[in-house]
DNA sequence: AGTATTTCCTTCTAAATCGTAGAACAAATA
DNA sequence: TATTTGTTCTACGATTTAGAAGGAAATACT
């Protein structure tokens, strides 16, 4: 419950916790973490760093129902608290904050997404 | 020379080379990052830094002159390399990209610097 | 002038935390 | 029981963090 630094990481698994929602489970988490990257993880990876951000008190999580389909275990879906929240604005806030400082990146506010 | 990945604080780091140009030697580094983060480094912390980001090419060293200050001891000041750049902005759009992704933040993009 | 002291800065050494991979294990359907 | 979806456990290398040790230039002192 400690609240230390985030890593870079697990700054990203966090904020793709954010995205995905109800969806927010390890095995999705860390395919759509291939897909957004395109650098590969080990499911393992994901798992140990959700962990971490649980212990920190970033997120929780909740056992979710089976799904139908084949082999559709249990999920574990985790969700984003109030403090993940707030680290992760904090962040935000910083790097767009020295971004606007660095003479090359200063003007790139307005282009965003090219 | 092998281009791995960035840490959080390896990237801040590097942002910071690029932000204080001419002036960007290990100790200014160090005293720049506790101004602007209110949390503060060892500056063993910054040295190791700003050494493997060196080892990772996407900084450059020189020694400079020692200037007529008491102390003035001669300086190593880093300047960060293309690679360096191109890191930076690779994580830059990546952030943006995932920002722009989860709802809480999405708009924000219009909000600079709140 | 010559030496000690202070200040500014880097290098070295060591330890804790983060990032990474993969094997082992569990539950549901076919 | 075989296959598929998923989680939990075990380990290790890389990043991050701290602080001690060392070194050079300017100033203070005799």
């Amino acid at each position: 419950m400690k609240e230390t630094r985030l890593g870079e990481f697990e700054e990203v698994i966090l904020l793709l916790v954010g995205i995905l929602g109800e969806e927010a489970y390890a095995f999705n988490i860390a395919e759509e973490f291939e897909s957004q990257t395109g650098r590969s993880v080990s499911i393992g990876a994901v798992h140990s760093t959700l962990t971490r951000l649980d212990d920190k008190g970033f997120l929780t999580s909740k056992m979710g129902k089976s799904t139908a389909e084949r082999g559709g275990r249990r999920k574990r879906i985790y969700t984003i608290t109030a403090s993940g929240r707030r680290v992760l604005k904090t962040s935000k806030d910083f790097r767009t904050s020295l971004w606007s400082q660095f003479p090359e990146f200063a003007m790139d506010k307005l282009v965003l997404g090219s």
